[in-house]
DNA sequence: CCCGGATCCTGCTGGC
DNA sequence: TGCCAGCAGGATCCGG
């Protein structure tokens, strides 16, 4: 569920929280929640005792860094992922507690109804490009099952040109490589059916129909749409998405396609439409969004406008 | 390697 | 009212 704009949400409000603290334990109450490492009985024992030195981010991919560990803690919030930081450990721990980190000054508490996100220990590795592993951090070093993750569009490392290439080799359609994470990471199906609107260009184009310098521009509209979500606290459609003191964020009110399937397209009236591109819902306006760009009709050319 | 589709879960909604 | 299909903010794996 979280994409970047949540995932940044979060982060800022673990920088608040975690930043210094020590940690008293880490507890993984489900297995699922471990499946991805190795020895998940090392998850407990690797953070013990260790203070919290970064809150780094790249994409929706969160991780710390301890003092003194050779192991990042990493942390994907899948479709469902909440980080809830209490004061003091709750008596009864909520439903679909996954994992239970205990500070010296509070705890913060992973809950996932969904069971798609997952916590990790992972080794470090370093940086292609020598540039720091991603927001939040100054090392040069990423968690190795992070590696392969593009950086994001609010990453000032991201070379967008070099992006914009390898996107323009593709020929899936332009949504289905918004989504994936390797090229440009961050973008789930909110901000690619929002940053497409914005940017006028049709979720099913091919992206090798797509000048390299229009790909660029299309990444461009991702980071603008979402910085303006940041600033929002994120995109809350119910109570599935909260920041970590359990408050919503209001940029469903600025949505312009997603979720409005029947409703008017607010710059030409014609009604949004839902689409599956990827096995996936894609909103669109069939009128700002045509296909071949000699069909407009509206007379509106391609830029960014978010 | 590139590509598309299946798959892992729980819970809510809407139609019959 | 009950039941069941369909859908939901994601990433990975597997076959062709």
């Amino acid at each position: 569920m979280p994409e970047l704009p949540e995932v940044e949400t979060i982060r800022m409000g673990l920088v608040d929280h975690l930043l210094g603290r020590r940690i008293e334990s880490f507890t993984v109450h489900s297995a699922r929640a471990g499946r991805r490492c190795q020895d998940p009985t090392m998850l407990a024992e690797a953070f013990a005792g260790r203070t919290i030195e970064e809150v780094a981010r790249r994409g929706k991919f969160l991780w710390l860094a301890t003092e003194g560990s050779p192991l990042a803690l990493v942390l994907h919030l899948g479709m469902s992922g909440q980080l809830l930081f209490h004061a003091s450990v709750p008596g009864g721990l909520p439903r679909h507690t996954a994992a239970t980190l205990v500070l010296d000054d509070g705890a913060l508490l992973f809950v996932d109804q969904r069971t798609f996100g997952y916590v990790d220990a992972v080794p470090w590795v370093r940086t292609d490009d020598g540039n720091p592993g991603g927001l939040g951090t100054m090392r040069p070093l990423v968690p190795a099952t992070v590696a392969h993750v593009g950086r994001d569009p609010l990453d000032p490392c991201l070379d967008l040109g070099a992006a914009a290439v390898r996107m323009h080799r593709t020929s899936s359609a332009i949504k289905r490589v918004l989504l994936d994470q390797r090229y440009v990471s961050g973008i789930g199906n909110i901000y690619a059916d929002e940053t497409l609107w914005h940017a006028h260009v049709n979720p099913g184009v091919p992206a090798r129909a797509l000048a390299a310098r229009e790909l660029g521009r299309i990444v461009t509209t991702a980071a603008e749409v979402m910085a303006s979500a940041v600033t929002a606290g994120g995109t809350s459609f119910d109570a599935l998405y909260v920041d970590t003191m359990g408050q919503s964020g209001y940029f469903s009110r600025e949505l312009r396609v997603y979720g409005r399937t029947g409703l008017p397209c607010g710059r030409c009236g014609t009604l949004i439409e839902r689409h599956v591109i990827g096995g996936r819902s894609a909103h669109l306006c069939p009128r700002c969004q045509t296909p071949n760009e000699d069909e407009r009709t509206d007379g509106s050319r391609r830029g960014h406008h978010p």
